[in-house]
DNA sequence: CCGACTTTGTCAAGTCTCTTGCCTAAGCCG
DNA sequence: CGGCTTAGGCAAGAGACTTGACAAAGTCGG
C-alpha cells in the first residue's frame, strides 16, 4: 500500500542503475562523460563504475581522444557481462533465444507446441529453457517470459490464456524454482511494448503504445516511462471493444469486437469466404498484394476500423507515437495508409505517428 | 532527459513524505505505528517527526491506549500548517478557496468573470488571489490553478483556452513571481482528478479515471498512481471523440463528438430545441425530473453515448473506479443507471463502478 | 502492592554513500 | 619545455539510516 522507504542501497543501485541507463544508451563514454551526464561527481561515478566492473556488467574500452588534457577511459556495457533468456509462448510454437546485454541474439530456438496445452505445455517451456542454457556460459540475469492473456506481472501468474488452457498458473515462481534466477512474466503486447521502449526507441519516448496483432489484438501502453497493467493487469486488451453495435459474435461473448475484424485470424477466414483459395496468412498477403478486389475490401475494411480505435486512444490519451507490430506489418504501406488515415480522421489534433 | 540523480537529501525528503502520506491517512498514530507502517526504525522515524514538528507540519496530539506498555504519544497532521490556495477558473465564474492540509476548506470567494478574457481575466486571478490572502496568517503552501484547456503542466503555461481566450500565457510563472509560492496549474479535468485521487478515494486507488462533464467533456487519468498528461499535456481530451461518423458539428471542427452529445450545453441546447421553456441547466434538470418525455430522451441518449465511451475506456485501460463528475450528477441515480448500463455492455470484464 | 514483562521514545556509535578538496597522470598548445 | 586543461583517484567530511542499549511508562499476574 504504502512505497518501499527509500535508504542508502536504493540510492546506490538507483545511481548504478542511472550510469548503466546512460551507458546503454550514448556508450562509449568517460567516466567524467558520465560525471556530467549524471550530474553526480567524479569521485562516485568513479566508485560506482568501479562496483560495475567487478560485477562484470561494463568494462573498459581502450582510450578516446584527448580534447585538451588526459585522454578518457572510454567504458561500455559489457555485452556478454550477462545473459538472459526471452520467451515468446505463441500459439502455435513457443520460441525463445539468449540475448546479451546489447540485445543481440546468440541463440535461437523455436519448438512447435503441436497442440500441447496445460501442464504438457508448461514442460515445453522448461524443455525450452534447457536447451537455450545449454552451452551458455556467461551469467545467467535472468528470463523474461511473453504469454497471450492476462497475467498478473507481480505474482508472474497466468490468470488466464486461452490457448493453452492455463488459468491461474504460478508460472513465475515454478521457473524461478526451476533455475534460481528472476523470472518476469508479461502479456505478449506489454514485453513488445517495453521492448520497443527499451531498445529500438530513440530518443527514449515517455509515451508509446504498442499494438500487436496477430491471430488477437493487444496493446501494450508506455505511458510516464512506465507500463502500464491496468487493474486487473488486462490493459490493452484492446481487441475486444465493439467500434460498432454489431457485427460477428466474438470468443468473447459480445459482438463485433475489433478481434472480429482486424485479427490475422478474423481476416483470413473472412478472405476464404469470399476467395476459397485464401487459406491461411501468407495466402491472404498474397492475395492482398495481388490486387484481388474482395480480399483487397475485407483488409482494408479491417484498416479502417483499427484506424478508428487507434484515433480514439490518441485523441484520449494523446500520445504521440503508436506502432504497429506482428504479422499484419507484410501487408505492406498501402495497407497502413489506410489505417492511418482512417485514424487521423477520428482525431482533432496533428499527430506525428510512427508505423512498422 | 535522464531522471535526477539519488541523494542523501532526496531519500530523506522522500521519508518524510512517507511519514506525512501515512499520518495522512491513518492518522492520528504513534511514532512507533509509523515506524511498522514505513518500515523504518523507530530512530529514523524520531528524526523525522522532529524534523516536521520543527516545520510545523505534524503535531503532537495527546497519548493514546496503551496496549501493554508505555502510553504511545499521538501525531496528526497539523490541520493549519500550512494553507493552499486552489483556484477553478471556470467559465462563467473564477473561483478560489483557502484550504488546510487536511483538504477543509477555510473561506471561499467566487468573482464573476463578466465576460472578461485575455489581460482582464488574468487580472481577475490576481484580484481573487489578494483577496483570499488577506486575513489569512498560516504559511502560503502554494497555489492551485485548474483551467479549462491545454495546459503544460510543466511550465505553467496555459497553451490553449478557448473561452478565456488565453493562448501560450505563461500564467504559473507570473503569479509564482508575485507571491513567492510554488504554483502548479493543470486542466480542470486532471485537477479534479488529483483532488479525488488525495482527498477522497480511500484506500487510494493506482487507477482511477474522472470524467468531468459540464459544458465540455474532459477526463483526468491516474495511472500508476500518477497523473498522466500525455505527450502535449492533452490527455483526457475526451469530449472530442466521434463514437460515430455523423452527428452535428462541434467547434473542434469535426462532427458527432461527444461534447455535442453529452455535456450540459449540448443538453440544453438540445432540450430548448423540443421544450423551449428549458433555457438553462437548472431548467434541463427540473425537466429531465418531472419526466418530460422528450427531454428523457435526449439525456438518456446522450447517457448511452457516454456509456459506450467510458466502456471503451475502461475496455482499453482496464480501470476499475471511474468517477463522473460536474453538473451532470444533478441528473440523478436513473441518468447514471443508463451510464452505467450502457458502459457495462460494451466492457467484457467484470467491472466495479462507482459514480457520484 | 510489587516485580516481571511490554511498548515507546531516545541516545550514542556505526555504517553506507555521496561530496568536497586536493593531488597525480596525461595530453594539448604556444 | 612550461603552462594549461582534462581525467581519474584518494582522504576526509557530512548526511541519513541502522544497530544496540536504555530510561520511561504502561499492563498484568501473583
Amino acid at each position: 500500500m504504502l512505497p518501499e522507504k527509500a535508504t542508502h542501497q536504493q540510492t546506490r543501485t538507483f545511481n548504478q542503475q542511472l550510469v548503466l541507463r546512460a551507458l546503454h544508451d550514448h556508450s562509449p563514454l568517460s567516466r567524467a562523460d558520465l560525471a556530467r551526464l549524471t550530474g553526480l561527481t567524479r569521485t562516485s561515478v568513479g566508485d560506482l563504475v568501479g562496483g560495475l566492473i567487478d560485477d562484470g556488467l561494463i568494462e573498459e574500452v581502450g582510450r578516446g581522444r584527448s580534447s585538451g588534457g588526459k585522454s578518457p577511459i572510454l567504458l561500455r556495457v559489457a555485452p556478454d557481462g550477462r545473459h538472459l533468456i526471452g520467451l515468446d509462448l505463441g500459439e502455435a510454437q513457443f520460441s525463445g533465444a539468449v540475448v546479451n546485454l546489447r540485445g543481440d541474439i546468440l541463440l535461437s530456438i523455436d519448438l512447435p507446441l503441436e497442440g500441447r496445452n496445460g501442464e504438457a505445455a508448461v514442460e515445453l517451456v522448461f524443455e525450452l529453457v534447457d536447451a537455450l542454457r545449454a552451452g551458455d556460459q556467461s551469467p545467467l540475469l535472468g528470463i523474461g517470459i511473453g504469454a497471450p492473456g492476462v497475467i498478473d506481472t507481480d505474482s508472474g501468474t497466468v490468470r488466464w490464456s486461452v490457448n493453452l488452457d492455463w488459468a491461474e498458473l504460478a508460472l513465475g515462481p515454478r521457473i524461478e524454482l526451476r533455475y534460481g534466477v528472476p523470472v518476469v512474466v508479461a502479456n505478449d503486447s506489454h514485453a513488445a511494448a517495453l521492448a520497443e521502449l527499451t531498445f529500438h526507441r530513440r530518443p527514449r519516448p515517455n509515451n508509446l503504445i504498442v499494438i500487436k496483432i496477430g491471430r488477437g489484438v493487444g496493446a501494450g501502453i508506455i505511458v510516464n516511462g512506465q507500463l502500464f497493467q491496468g487493474d486487473g493487469y488486462g490493459a490493452g486488451e484492446f481487441g475486444h471493444i465493439s467500434p460498432g453495435d454489431d457485427g460477428a459474435p466474438c470468443r468473447c461473448g459480445r459482438k463485433g469486437c475489433l478481434e472480429t475484424l482486424a485479427s490475422m485470424r478474423a481476416l483470413v477466414e473472412a478472405a476464404r469466404a469470399v476467395e476459397p483459395t485464401v487459406t491461411d496468412e501468407p495466402g491472404l498477403v498474397a492475395a492482398f498484394k495481388a490486387g484481388v478486389a474482395a480480399v483487397r475490401q475485407i483488409a482494408l475494411d479491417a484498416a479502417r476500423a483499427l484506424g478508428l480505435a487507434i484515433g480514439w486512444l490518441i485523441g484520449v490519451l494523446n500520445v504521440r507515437q503508436v506502432l504497429l507490430v506482428g504479422p499484419v506489418a507484410a501487408l505492406g504501406e498501402d495497407w497502413l495508409d489506410e489505417v492511418r488515415r482512417s485514424a487521423h480522421s477520428s482525431v482533432m489534433a496533428l499527430l506525428a505517428r510512427d508505423t512498422q
